[in-house]
DNA sequence: ATAATAATCTTCAAAATTATTCATTTTTGA
DNA sequence: TCAAAAATGAATAATTTTGAAGATTATTAT
């Protein structure tokens, strides 16, 4: 079995695009289906891809798509949240960014900040703040979770704890009727709490699907927030006692025309 | 079999689209396809190119590699000495990864390797080698150099100063004829220095380019070194003092067929 | 569960690519 | 200049790849 021309521009572009379609790839190549499936079958012999009706999937990305589909939902919102957040982020000042794709949407919009030290146990948020000549970056170790490239673990709450920042960016999976944060990761749930206690101020980005949902695992109550981002307004039990918390809730709705 | 004049030019060709045609090349150079094949079998023989149907594509070794690192100086051996290292990497071990662009090759070479424990202060390793879902990924923390993606200084040798690994592998800057191991960033050495104290094996990867350049701070010497993989072979006095040593020198040239 | 639809596998002939051979042209070294 | 060596092009046979048609299997909708 010889190669083909056309296997290593077909493995590009599952690796760019995480799955390539059969049909996709035969108008793409100008060949018939027969001849991409032929393609495909002889990629997946050499482990280079698994097969999938109708088309293949990189072998590791089965995690992978998860999260990009999740980066979809509410992306819209999770801009105009991020972009109202970071206009309150000011130049000069030590700042860190955890998990979580609203902290990445962030990281896009401080890419004109000037002299900021940026510390993250995001991988993603790491790479995209790259393009900023003008910011320290900071990677906290630890283990690497695929699913979403975060840092978590001991290695990472170490590392955190050895900072004082002059802000947090933090999120969230879920934020119930108490107003307290909740996750599903109890590992990741150390580090937030050690970011939280590290810093002297701390944001909590959030759109509108964290209020309906829950979690397990608790990592703190909104009292000891300075800030709220979000698209929605909350119920208005919750409303009256982040106002007792004295809680900046900055409401940045859908239809909005955001910054 | 001397070369041919086309043979650089087709060369730079496959490595700028990633492919050549026996019938793009004839139109280009204005000769028959006949002509062409026999350059393009000839490239194979020495293992440059591989040969598909219709032309030829770069080695897959090469061609994984990506675009970027393509471009570089010695990126061919780079390839060539990943995949030997690799090939001596053995399943279900904890593995340390260093910075350099051989180390990301031999990550590249690591996607089918089973149940290691990877650790690492190369953003693009982490990167890479998420995509083999069948190994754990650790990221020693540190600053960001955007240069390379390297992480470096207090913090990643305090993460590094953690672990114990069965097998590092590191690459340098240069290497003198006493068979000192040099670097250009102190913080670096530093880092590479507890890895070495950290590891029971190390394999050192290295271009020839490395034996002709010099650095100013010292890392180690090639004595507490396990195995050098290179692709020239050292000059005689050199040689001598490694076999001395009982240093496993793996010779990788450029003309033999890529794993 | 069953039918309808879509995707895949199998087989085979047509088309394209390649290897082989040999004559012709070009280069090289005395 | 000449002869030997190398490179090229052309013709043919051998091989590989491709697309098409029908049978089979998987997925989806009712």
């Amino acid at each position: 079995m010889s190669q083909s021309f056309r296997w290593p521009e077909i493995l590009d572009i599952a690796r760019r695009e995480g799955k390539v379609s059969v049909e996709g790839l035969a108008a793409h190549f100008g060949v018939t289906t027969q001849t991409i499936r032929r393609d495909l079958s002889d990629l997946a012999d050499a482990g280079k891809l698994e097969r999938v009706h109708g088309g293949a999937i990189l072998p590791s990305s089965v995690s992978n798509i998860g999260y990009e589909m999740r980066r979809g939902l509410y992306a819209e919102e999770k801009a105009r949240i991020a972009a109202a957040c970071a206009a309150q982020i000011p130049d000069d000042i030590s700042l860190f960014l955890n998990i979580g794709t609203t902290t990445e949407a962030v990281a896009q919009n401080l890419l004109h900040h000037k002299n900021l030290l940026v510390v993250t146990n995001n991988i993603n948020v790491a790479t995209i703040l790259a393009a900023n000549p003008n910011c320290e970056i900071i990677l906290a170790g630890g283990q690497l979770r695929r699913a979403d490239g975060g840092l978590i673990g001991k290695l990472t709450s170490d590392a955190v704890a050895q900072f004082k920042f002059d802000l947090a960016v933090i999120g969230c999976s879920a934020i119930d009727a108490e107003g307290d944060m909740l996750d599903f990761d109890i590992q990741e749930v150390g580090v937030s709490q050690t970011i939280i206690s590290q810093s002297r101020r701390v944001f909590l980005v959030a759109d509108r699907s964290k209020f309906t949902r829950s979690a397990p695992a608790k990592i703190a109550t909104l009292s000891q927030i300075d800030a709220l981002f979000t698209d929605h307004p909350l119920d208005a039990p919750l409303a009256a006692r982040c106002r007792d918390w004295g809680l900046a809730t900055h409401i940045i709705p859908y239809s909005s025309t955001g910054a």
